[in-house]
DNA sequence: TAGTATGTTGGCGC
DNA sequence: AGCGCCAACATACT
């Protein structure tokens, strides 16, 4: 369930699991999900190897291991890193996994395999191409308005693409910008050169105020023991078409936009 | 059965 | 070049 909120409570859950633990092995059921290196190549590198640090960038996790590798991971669609206690069993879709010494397991799980990991040197990552295209960082590098109106003024799409757009902003999902364009009151089928800078004003405030809270409401350790139970939607407006506005009352729409379902309030977020 | 799914890439056409 | 649109990827749920 993968946007930037989800991708830091990820990265905080494995800086926790990992740093300073050796990984004693590294096994992949499903080698589809290595991008780079074969499970052998990533058994050679990293086996022996302390964990020394995990970063995310936008929707990517980076964790640097002992020995000069790193293992880029994204989780698209259903990735998840999931930790198991020593002696539990493991759960469905286990694309790869590392053994710890003390018999935990941390497990890369994918249901619809779409997720992809690279093992590289370290100093390959930045010229990695997946991660050189991205924009500055929508949580650790926010926008100042001036800066968000620069971009803005160069794109006609709806704003609510623009802003999913990795290489303007990155980390922003279909989730999160929904939820940010109702945050700032701006319809999203709006133009992104067409906002007033009063607008983008609401926008690069709304931007870091909803990832904050997303975080937020997102954090827990993923472990294998605590059931997955179907969870209330947490979200203002996604995924609540028909149902009433939380700030006004007047029914939300759903409408799809570059072929992703949107959400919006027809009366807070008018289009002018 | 058809529609839907929190992501990304690549092809086609304008 | 930039953009919209669509299919593909693979699987599950309603």
């Amino acid at each position: 369930m993968p946007e930037l909120p989800e991708v830091e409570v990820a990265a905080r859950n494995l800086r926790q699991w990992m740093v300073g633990e050796v990984v004693a092995g590294v096994e992949a059921p499903d080698e589809k999900v290595l991008a780079a290196g074969t499970g052998a190549e990533w058994e050679a590198a990293l086996c022996g190897r302390r964990c020394l640090g995990v970063a995310r960038r936008a929707k990517y996790l980076l964790m640097d291991f002992e020995g000069g590798h790193t293992v880029v991971a994204h989780l698209r669609m259903t990735g998840k890193f999931v930790l198991v206690p020593a002696g539990e069993s493991e759960p469905a879709y286990v694309r790869f996994r590392f053994l710890l010494t003390d018999g935990r397991r941390v497990l890369f799980r994918d249901m619809r395999r779409f997720g992809r990991a690279w093992l590289l040197p370290t100093a390959a990552v930045a010229a990695m191409p997946e991660l050189a295209k991205l924009g500055p960082d929508a949580y650790l590098e926010p926008l100042g308005p001036r800066e968000l109106a620069e971009r803005a003024r160069r794109s006609r799409r709806p704003v609510k693409t623009w802003l999913m757009d990795q290489t303007v902003i990155g980390g922003l999902g279909n989730i999160c910008a929904s939820e940010i364009l109702f945050r700032a009151r701006i319809a999203p089928e709006r133009p992104a050169d067409s906002l007033a800078d009063e607008e983008i004003e609401r926008l690069a405030a709304a931007i870091p105020d909803y990832l904050e809270w997303a975080i937020r409401a997102q954090s827990g350790p993923e472990i294998i023991y605590i059931a997955e139970r179907r969870d209330a939607n947490p979200f203002a407006i996604y995924g609540h078409g028909g149902e009433p506005c939380p700030r006004c009352g007047a029914a939300l729409a759903r409408k799809v936009i570059a072929g992703r379902s949107t959400f919006s309030c027809p009366v807070c977020q008018a289009p002018s």
